[in-house]
DNA sequence: AGAGATACCTGGGAGC
DNA sequence: TGCTCCCAGGTATCTC
């Protein structure tokens, strides 16, 4: 399940491999994963790769064709860069064949994820389908004061809020569970009912913990590996997610698991007010 | 416009 | 062991 932290580490891993390297070929075994993949056939022949950014947890790779992928992967997304030769898994259903005999490919078994590619009218110009994506979090603006601005209004639950990613982008489930515990706040609260000072709290863990998740390469519940296969290891750091049964790490009371917002919430009742 | 629910998809785990 | 059922997740899109 791929959050920011990981999408990151794959963007790094891939950025190393794929940099100032030409596209000669575009395979494409499957109509559409979220969306039609034509797109990519679309791409200009010898395009060199230029760039790589991460928006949210979307991947941009500029090429000097003045086009641009837009990848996301969904929640069982991988790529591997591997010899052009290499049989196809099952799930790989897009193969992007190198000047260097290399084969860039996406395996996305959920087809969860998606690859298109864009025009980009003005180099740097945001591709239109982020365009309303709210602030990153390791943006100097993302504070407790932007972050009080945007939600003391709001009555939907805290929880439910911060993975709003027109709020803040990149803070999903596994990451929203563990800075609502390390916060103390309940993932009941309604966003009107947080203070000043604990939007400053929030703040403050969302950019610890996503920063630490990334040191470690991302978190491996059960889909994500990074580009080399490696597994990531902020899940050995996980206090409350998918620990439901088990004591709190701090109280010794049971992790409860309940649903919110049609998505599982981990919590302690006695640490979490 | 805000809030909440649901569809999308398939591998894997639970339960029988 | 093999079968069926259900859950996981981010995002788009729907209704109220």
């Amino acid at each position: 399940m791929p959050e920011l932290p990981e999408v990151e580490t794959v963007k790094k891993a891939l950025e190393k491999v794929l940099i100032h390297h030409k596209i000669v070929a575009t395979n494409t075994y499957i109509d559409k994963m979220r969306y039609s993949v034509d797109s990519l056939h679309d791409v200009k022949l010898n395009s060199e790769i230029i760039a790589f950014r991460r928006r949210g947890r979307y991947i941009i790779v500029e090429l000097d064709s003045n086009q641009c992928y837009i990848i996301h992967l969904g929640m069982s997304g991988s790529m591997r860069v591997v010899v052009d030769n290499e049989p196809r898994k099952k799930h790989e259903h897009v193969l992007i064949s190198l000047d260097n005999g290399m084969s860039w490919r996406f395996d996305c078994p959920r087809r969860f994820g998606f690859m298109v590619l864009e025009q980009l009218h003005e180099r740097g110009n945001e591709p239109l389908i982020l365009a309303k994506l709210g602030i990153e979090p390791f943006d100097e603006k993302f504070t407790g004061g932007y972050l009080y601005k945007k939600i003391h209004k709001r009555k939907v639950k805290i929880k439910t809020l911060l993975m709003d990613n027109s709020i803040v982008v990149g803070v999903g489930n596994i990451y929203v569970n563990e800075v609502l515990f390390q916060c103390q706040i309940s993932p009941y609260r309604t966003a009107d009912s947080i203070s000043k000072k604990e939007c400053e709290l929030l703040v403050k863990n969302i950019k610890e913990i996503l920063a630490r998740a990334i040191e470690a390469g991302g978190t491996t519940i059960a889909d994500f590996k990074g580009v080399d296969g490696e597994e990531g290891k902020f899940v050995q750091e996980l206090l409350v997610y998918g620990k439901h049964g088990e004591n709190c790490p701090v109280c010794r009371n049971e992790i409860i698991k309940e649903v919110i917002g049609s998505r599982s919430a981990f919590y302690c009742k006695k640490c979490q007010k």
